[in-house]
DNA sequence: TAGATTGTTAATCGATTAACAATC
DNA sequence: TAGATTGTTAATCGATTAACAATC
């Protein structure tokens, strides 16, 4: 499996992929061509060959991809065979709702800790985690060598928690706080913005 | 202004520029550069330039853009100059979490009705709005011509909801459920996925 | 005026697609 | 074997960047 030089955009498909074969494999499914994936996910069976193609290619000339070893090979191929330990830094509304929502868990991300500076939350449990006091973010983080983060604080404290996420060794940030964010090589950002979304989708729109 | 054939890329970074605009406003700039704004948003400087071309251009050679009127411009493209109305369908976790945002209606998206299917919650009040009944949804919304619609209904609904959505006018779409919808040409919708965007970085992380 | 910075073009880079030999 | 479909290459398409004349 050469894994070498794989375009970040070709990386971000794949649990596009992944979702889709799982859904596929619920419903009962064995096998499937790239021209009938690609019309599920709209997009050519071109693209899903060269993009496999990346990895060493999965399928069997004549007949397609065994749905269930394609799915396996992609889920070693993003690490997602293993639970990852999530912080959740922010405990105002968006916060909780991620405290609350246990999807992230069942799709392998546990939110092991969740951390906010008012006086007013923490100690509280939330979702299950006990809201530890910002200042023990250090503490709490570096000997535990968490790698992702989610930053759900207002957008004037972003960057500076990002900064001190980073220095603990974070190096995948979900940024739902409405900037964008400076961090070195080798740490990932994701925007999670909504807002962003709509504005792109209202240039269409009349009226 | 020309505006004819921009592509959709150069469209989603207008918010981008929208926001990060917005900061320096408040910050008390008056104007900036095409290299002053690149290096705030991490992209060049050419690339700005190239795509305020798209719309004509808006700056002073020698001096850069002045803010406000160039943040100005941006908004009037957008179509961001007035209120839009918008439906959330699905009103469980992440549905009611959407509907006590209010950073929606800061930014000019305004949740005027909800809907579910579940009698525990029809004609609740949450976040200031009614849930209604799945059922009149097409009762509702048809006179009301209204364009966009959240869908955080679970996944196994999301494409029906989403066909009824579309039959009934809606264009825009936030796809909160995690799965891939199939929409008419002339649709817009935009997944807000978190655990995609983990699955990507996952990808570069080691352990 | 001199310096700065735009708007725009051409060159480059990278991603997608079409086509097809290989082969199950 | 014949039909189907992959993996891969080359061609195409589109986006980004570099460069610079125009000009504030």
């Amino acid at each position: 499996m050469k894994c070498e030089n794989v375009p970040e955009i070709v990386v971000a498909r794949l649990p596009l992929y992944v979702q889709k074969l799982n859904q596929l494999l619920r419903e009962g499914k064995g096998t499937i061509s790239s021209e009938e994936l690609g019309e599920l996910l709209n997009m050519s069976s071109s693209q899903i060959r060269r993009d496999f193609a990346y990895f060493g290619g999965f399928g069997k000339k004549g007949s397609g991809y065994e749905i269930i070893s394609l799915m396996e090979s992609l889920r070693e191929i993003l690490n997602l065979n293993q639970i990852w330990k999530m912080l959740v830094v922010g405990v105002g509304h968006l916060g909780q709702a991620l405290l609350h929502y246990n999807g992230f868990l069942r799709k392998g991300f546990e939110i092991v800790a969740a951390f906010d500076s008012s006086a007013d939350i923490i100690g509280k449990k939330i979702g299950g985690v006990v809201v530890r006091d910002i200042e023990e973010l250090e503490k709490y983080i570096c000997p535990e060598k968490i790698k992702i983060a989610a930053i759900t604080v207002p957008a004037e404290h972003a960057q500076a928690v990002c900064d001190r996420l980073v220095n603990c060794g974070v190096k995948a940030i979900l940024n739902y706080a409405p900037v964008t964010l400076q961090v070195p090589e080798g740490v990932k950002v994701s925007r999670i913005d909504p807002v962003l979304s709509l504005q792109t989708m209202t240039y269409y729109l009349q009226d």
